[in-house]
DNA sequence: CCTATGCTTCGGCTAACGTCGAAGTATGAA
DNA sequence: TTCATACTTCGACGTTAGCCGAAGCATAGG
């Protein structure tokens, strides 16, 4: 009979409950770490990586290395697209909608990026640092010597921070907003700051919340240039 | 995390080769028989039969009882729509395009339904009658005087085909063609006719291919309704 | 009534695949 | 180098679910 491309195997792979899990996860257009989607899964590393695999070797993901980290994303808008269309399909064979918890705005505003800030308050951070002549170069960020002084002052140790072989500073993708955030060891030593000076509590997983205090002085910070 | 409706459990009813299959043969919006979908999945009727339980209780397809058939079609063209959207992913997978055999469009020609003559020929036969008046009522047709001498001349023991309890004339929906064509006894002694006059050749399946001379000799009964 | 046909249900067999423990590779940090 | 972390590969176990034979309804027609 007339049969188009045979939709059963892409079906097939979208069937499995844990491969569904890390497309919805990566749905929003971030990337995540094999890790991350291992949880979001429900899953074990190893189960997680089975997966990854054969989503990758039918082009519906994408992984990028990072370190020792492996990024996937989705290759493709269009998967989304379809995603979103089994969606609508499911809520009228009676699958149960799961309301959105209120975690996940949290998530978007502020959360850790293995170990620096992301999320919206991490674009604006990098931003505003930029803005102030603390740091240049959003390709390829490096201290000022304006940033220089600025950091010493607010406690990092800089010269420490640049004895150690990971670089000072990288720009790290911000996927839940497709900008650039501050990473690298700087990025890593103000996270301690910011937790330490408490302007930031950790939430539960990657979420990052801050305090009334922390909030006031992170937006001092990213209007001036300074901290009051 | 953040989770939209569960797209794992309807993404396994598509991921199953006869379903999808089944599926796939019901996109273009005609309606088909359990026997003919089992045909088509390549799978034996019971084992079809579970399939379309399945589809039927997801709401991907929706039943329709007929005599002693059962038609089944996709409940909504948004399910078409996810199917295609399928397709469009499944290519770039890889997943190999099956070249559209040269049967369907001879299938959607002519065709049996059942026991009489169905498909565009079939659309076309039923309307040339109305149009001449040999039979009356679209909805429910019925023979006409000029009718009832027309067929007795054709050759068709009209009394006794009265005689019997399956109703003479009856409206059939035609599923490729979204309109009617002629069913009962009357179609089932016209399609033997037809073939007994050898205007008709039975093709692999349900197809039927006309003759050159019965294809000549269709069309001036449609047109001018009589026999030359 | 009877037979034929279309379809469904039941039961058991089988194959496929998701799962995780354990071991192996790669990268980063000290 | 040494240790830790991130991830992959391998192997085996266990559940799931598709599949078909056989039997059971339901409808059509004689």
């Amino acid at each position: 009979m007339n049969e188009g491309p045979k939709i059963a195997s892409v079906a097939a792979l979208l069937g499995d409950p844990a491969r569904a899990n890390i497309l919805t996860a990566l749905m929003d257009g971030r990337a995540l770490t094999a890790s991350e989607l291992a949880e979001a899964a429900g899953v074990t590393l190893q189960t997680a990586s089975g997966h990854l695999a054969k989503l990758e070797s039918s082009n519906l993901l994408k992984a990028e290395k990072q370190g020792r980290h492996r990024y996937f994303r989705l290759s493709d808008p269009d998967v989304a697209e379809v995603l979103e269309g089994l969606m609508g399909l499911a809520q009228r064979t009676g699958a149960v909608r799961v309301r959105s918890g209120p975690r996940d705005p949290q998530l978007r505003q502020a959360r850790l990026c293995y170990d620096h800030l992301a999320g919206e308050r991490g674009v604006e951070l990098f931003e505003g640092l930029l803005r102030h002549g603390l740091i240049h170069d959003a390709e390829r960020p490096a201290l000022t010597e304006d940033g220089r002084g600025f950091f010493m002052d607010f406690g990092l140790e800089i010269e420490s921070l640049e004895r150690k072989r990971r670089p000072l500073c990288r720009r790290c993708l911000d996927w839940s907003e497709r900008r650039g955030h501050l990473a690298g060891a700087l990025g890593a030593a103000l996270l301690q700051q910011f937790l330490e000076r408490r302007w930031l509590r950790q939430g539960t997983g990657r979420v990052v919340t801050f305090t009334p205090e922390g909030e006031q002085a992170f937006r001092s910070l990213v209007s001036s240039g300074r901290v009051s």
